[in-house]
DNA sequence: CAATGTGAACGAATTCACAGCG
DNA sequence: CGCTGTGAATTCGTTCACATTG
């Protein structure tokens, strides 16, 4: 272990991980082999082992992993022990459905409240929850100490409500809109674009595609 | 331009290059510079003329792009002419919400049906859609050559919706169950994890804490 | 002796810097 | 002259291979 720089692509892994690992645990499996993480993640173990070496040294020579120490481990480092604060500002269908969307909870994220600028939503019951106006937003965000902001706006009101939420005081924000919002230096911001991840499906398609085409002898032009 | 294998980053930045392009092209700009695209979209135009450089020369020497003609390449590039085909698996929350966003059918995609196990959700109206039961799954694939399929079932239902979708002929799965599917390999899977991303920002979350925590002076253990 | 932890080798992706061209 | 297109340099991430150790 040595103090690196960790990139990006290893913190994606590790959550993935401990996800697996939740699983282990749940089937009461105790141990299990860098080479059997790979497996399940469809990586290499010698990827696996690189990527928790980071952050210390978690197995045993000769033996591996405990399941249930490595996975306390990665919750950890992943900062999930500290029960995570988020709100979803957006009461729209996508809102709505992250909001009960159990995932969330089951990894120790805690989904505070639901905003709305549009007057006709707000009041509206969503699980537990009754949809905010937007001018509570920051009152709520401070008092509460929202860690993180989820955004199912429409793209033409993401950086507004970027702003509101970066203004109240958020650490984090997680965008479900489709256009690139600004974010200052020290708040994270992460996009999450639905489209983009079906337009790189259809590009590999494409490849395949023209490879047929190829095969049984056809000119594209 | 050569003829390489095309690393993914560089397609997921396509697709993104190409959202803003339309957004230029809807605000009746015509001419584009490197630079510029690179600024929108957070990244360096070395970066941006590298990618593009991978399909061909889309540009004119000191002058720039034409908005309309990079976007219409990008687009081909992507596949996005070919008018594909989607279905969505799984009619909770999250599977209305995907039927219903607006993103996919801006970006040229149709989401032809919506299927789920549970009867009691069956024959329910999404939009226009009615939700047809998984026995009809193989055929509709079949005869509307569905080519993408969008999986919102339970994690544990998964696979099983994989392998009959792989089975039906469909070409390429969303995965939005937080789970790991497993694809024959000439299949192409993405997973979109939702609960990853919000651990991921949770880390960085964590980094910035300790950061905090040192300046004051506080120790850790 | 089996599986971890890790330096060294490798490969991939990004950035640099400038030649080439409209 | 300005901006593209692109080899070369560099940085970053992954894989290899083995020494290490419980």
């Amino acid at each position: 272990m040595k103090a690196e720089r960790i990139p990006e692509a290893t913190v994606t892994r590790l959550s993935v991980y401990s996800r697996h690992l939740q699983q282990l645990e749940d089937n009461g499996i105790a141990r299990v082999s860098s080479q059997e993480i790979a497996e399940m993640v469809d990586g290499s173990s010698a990827q696996v082992r690189k990527d928790l070496a980071y952050f210390g040294e978690f197995g045993t020579r000769g033996v591996g992993y405990d399941v249930r120490l490595l996975n306390r481990n990665l919750m950890k480092i992943l900062g999930l022990e500290k029960g995570r604060t988020a709100i979803i500002v957006g009461a729209g269908r996508l809102g709505k459905a992250l909001t009960l969307y159990n995932g969330f909870e089951q990894r120790g994220f805690n989904i505070m409240g639901i905003f709305d600028k549009d007057m006709s939503k707000v009041g509206g019951q969503v699980g537990k929850l009754t949809v905010s106006p937007m001018y509570k937003l920051d009152e709520f965000v401070k008092s509460n100490n929202v860690q993180i902001g989820v955004i199912t706006v429409p793209g033409f009101a993401a950086q507004e409500t970027v702003d509101m939420l970066t203004r109240a005081g958020i650490k984090a924000v997680l965008n479900f809109a489709p256009v690139s919002v600004m974010v200052p230096p020290d708040i994270r911001c992460r996009n999450v674009d639905l489209a983009v991840n079906m337009e790189v499906l259809s590009f590999y398609m494409g490849l395949e595609e023209s490879k047929e085409t190829k095969k049984s002898g056809a000119k594209k032009n």
